[in-house]
DNA sequence: TAGTGGTCTAGACCACTTC
DNA sequence: AAGTGGTCTAGACCACTAA
């Protein structure tokens, strides 16, 4: 427990909701009230609300009080890196080709990209390996343009283990899909797998945030003893929620 | 862009550090500077910061600065509910058995429950269905204890949709694995897939916070057409995050 | 010693909801 | 009209960091 007086608001108010004495959708003592029962004025009760708002424990409805959040169950935190988080450490990238195609050359690409079907795209085929063995296969494609530094980063990194967007990590958007497909012929020659072997099939795009442009799309395939997929309900991740 | 000043204030720094103005481990401005440039006090300038902060923007250290974090890249936010989130909606449940076992009857249940192997458990399998056809099939354990509301809620649940941790959301930690493998016959059997299928096996542990106590273990496995597992880098997923 | 962030207080004005 | 939350200000004291 801390001695700080609004840290000790906001974990009685906590316990309160964990306990069960406050419900879902209930609502709190009103501000004033609060200020009466813990014997402080209102600034310091404010700041404890805000920090219950901000880590979801509440939400409030100007005119009318704090309430209890319902908490939301359906949400998982998932922690994710082709390259840190499978089950063996990725020490050497090969590349296998870097190309620019016409968008038609690739089925389907220029929906991913979000690009018009006039334009030209950059393709790096790669094998992810560790202890000389192939791991994972990645085919990433970005928009060429040419002398854009978007393309030549992406030719510096293409056999690097660093993911590019790492240097620009606030102004990207990443949203993945993760798909078990049995691998097609290509890649189960690449990761030496059986016709009836399971890959994950990991699609990426990642997006500006502020230009809302697809900087690059990916299609990540690794075979499934070397992922193993963890995710902790992500209500008690926010920051800072220490009771 | 929002007419109030601290909210101002928070889009302006965003900013800065979206375009680069500020990098990862730079320091802002003092209080005390930032005072002066937005002609305002210390207690506006302060609401800003501390929005930054539970934003996961920025981090303090007292008596040096405010500084701008390293952002996280490798977590993403996963929705996941076994009736909600799949590909069709669950429509039935088909109660198979209920059972109260001895911890020994299920080789190495009383590790993921973290029980003695003298204490019995119970056990509930069931089918998940939508419009007649089978959809997936789980089996749920925890640990038996007569009389406990915990052993009635569950079977007061165990023919129904929503899942009983719902009611005490507050207190529970969800943590699941996903994996893809080849179905056991027995599943095969049931959700009438080839041998050389797949299914995504989701083994779940609900912990409750307080007590540390496992609450229930369950293993959940689908189809994986009926799955489409879409996650979200979470970065800027946190509460009020709003340009 | 000067500068920094952390905590806390008193009081004003506004917009909103409810009766 | 009474009660609620939202925003904003001035100023104090503390503990910490750095020179």
């Amino acid at each position: 427990m801390s001695d700080v007086l609004y840290l000790k608001i906001v974990s009685d108010i906590k316990q309160k909701i964990l306990k069960g004495e406050y419900l879902p959708g209930n609502m709190l003592e009103s501000e004033t009230a609060l200020m009466r029962t813990y014997e402080t004025t209102k600034i310091t009760i404010r700041k404890s609300l805000a920090l219950l708002t901000s880590e979801g424990f509440i939400y409030s409805i100007p005119g009318k009080g704090n309430f209890v959040c319902k908490p939301e169950t359906n949400l998982y935190t998932l922690s994710f890196n082709k390259f840190d988080k499978l089950n063996v450490q990725i020490d050497e990238v090969q590349l296998l080709s870097v190309r620019v195609l016409n968008v038609t050359d690739i089925p389907g690409i220029y929906v991913k990209l979000q690009i018009t079907e006039e334009e030209m795209v950059i393709e790096i085929r790669r094998l992810l390996c560790s202890m000389e063995k192939v791991i994972a296969f990645e085919k990433i494609y970005a928009k060429y343009i040419p002398q854009n530094p978007n393309v030549e980063n992406m030719l510096k990194f293409a056999n690097y283990i660093q993911p590019l967007e790492d240097e620009n990590a606030f102004v990207m958007e990443k949203r993945m899909t993760i798909e078990a497909i049995h691998p097609e012929k290509e890649i189960a020659d690449q990761l030496k797998l059986p016709q009836d072997g399971i890959v994950y099939k990991i699609e990426e795009s990642v997006k500006n945030i502020d230009s809302k442009e697809i900087m690059s799309y990916s299609i990540f395939q690794v075979q499934t003893k070397y992922l193993k997929l963890t995710a902790v309900q992500s209500f008690e991740n926010s920051p800072k929620s220490s009771i």
